[in-house]
DNA sequence: AAGCTTTCCGACTGGAATAGTCGGAAAAGT
DNA sequence: ACTTTTCCGACTATTCCAGTCGGAAAGCTT
């Protein structure tokens, strides 16, 4: 139960622009498909853009895409920008190792890193190709971004048919 | 990063216990040895004693023991009992997984499962008797609790020789 | 130029969790 | 009686989480 909302959330929207595949989509569709509450997303955009895993055109016809082809973004990418050290505990990052007062020869710290080893092994075998591929659902209809009113809660201007 | 202090010092109480192999410690002994703040480590003692891990005696010549072999408690047991869930995510939990609107056919919620399947599978198998086993260092030394004054921070009462 | 739609940016907030502390009560031994 | 220990509940300060909100800037359309 580490994974925080806002990184299940970044999760879920490059998983969108994975299975949009090169189209571009606004943000408000991006929050409508994957109930991430609009506001918040735009927070969570600004930072994938920071982090330059996706690109962002304004106005009319504008949107976000990948800046990288699916195949190329793994889910520990995603995961590290927004969660920090995969590791469970912080005497077991690699990076820097809070100091501890037992360390040489605590045996607990062995077991803290083969967890962050097998769960990085994990999130960086698997990419966002291999994740959009295998999503299906309702959620999931490439061309319902251009086509119809699947979301008739907002913008109630234009009756189709 | 998810590993809570609290959690961690539990595990590292118990650690200590395991390597006292039947003798019973003190709250304090066992606080200065794993520099764990004292009253905290009462709150984190009496949970463990709710749980059943760990028995308790009252007065001088009290302190605490484990209650079971140390090769028959898991970390897994440790972990569970002040972490809860083991899954990064609420939506991949084993018992009460939460609502999730994409559901079915979410395919990050199979990475997320394998995320807990792995993490559990090492947390089950890795016993305090093992941990007891494989450590070593300074902060390891069974016959010092009955021996010399080692925390002469505290007690200065009578100078030992 | 006006007006719309979109992204962009920073500040703000309520609530929950974290990481403890503190005071005293109840056993048990000396 | 006195000391040492565990036991118990309440209290607290800080940080993190999960957002909201207001408005500015950019780009398209008419």
């Amino acid at each position: 139960m580490w994974i925080s909302r806002k990184t299940d959330y970044a999760t879920r929207a490059v998983l969108m622009l994975a299975i949009a595949d090169g189209e571009s989509l606004k943000s408000h569709e991006i929050a409508a498909r994957t109930h991430i509450p609009p506001s918040f997303l735009e927070q969570i955009m600004a930072q994938l853009r920071g982090a330059g895993l996706v690109r962002s055109v304004r106005g009319p016809a504008g949107g976000y895409k990948l800046n990288h082809p699916p195949a190329d973004i793994s889910l520990e990418r995603v995961v590290r920008l927004f969660q920090g050290p995969l590791a469970p505990i912080a005497c077991a990052t690699r990076s820097e190792p809070e100091f501890c007062p037992m360390d040489p020869g605590c045996s607990l710290k062995r077991t803290w890193a083969e967890v962050r080893d097998v769960t990085r092994a994990i999130l960086e075998r698997t990419n966002f190709a291999d994740l959009a591929s295998q999503a299906s659902g309702a959620w999931v209809q490439p061309a319902i971004t251009e086509t119809k009113e699947t979301t008739p809660v907002l913008r109630p201007r234009s009756v189709p048919r």
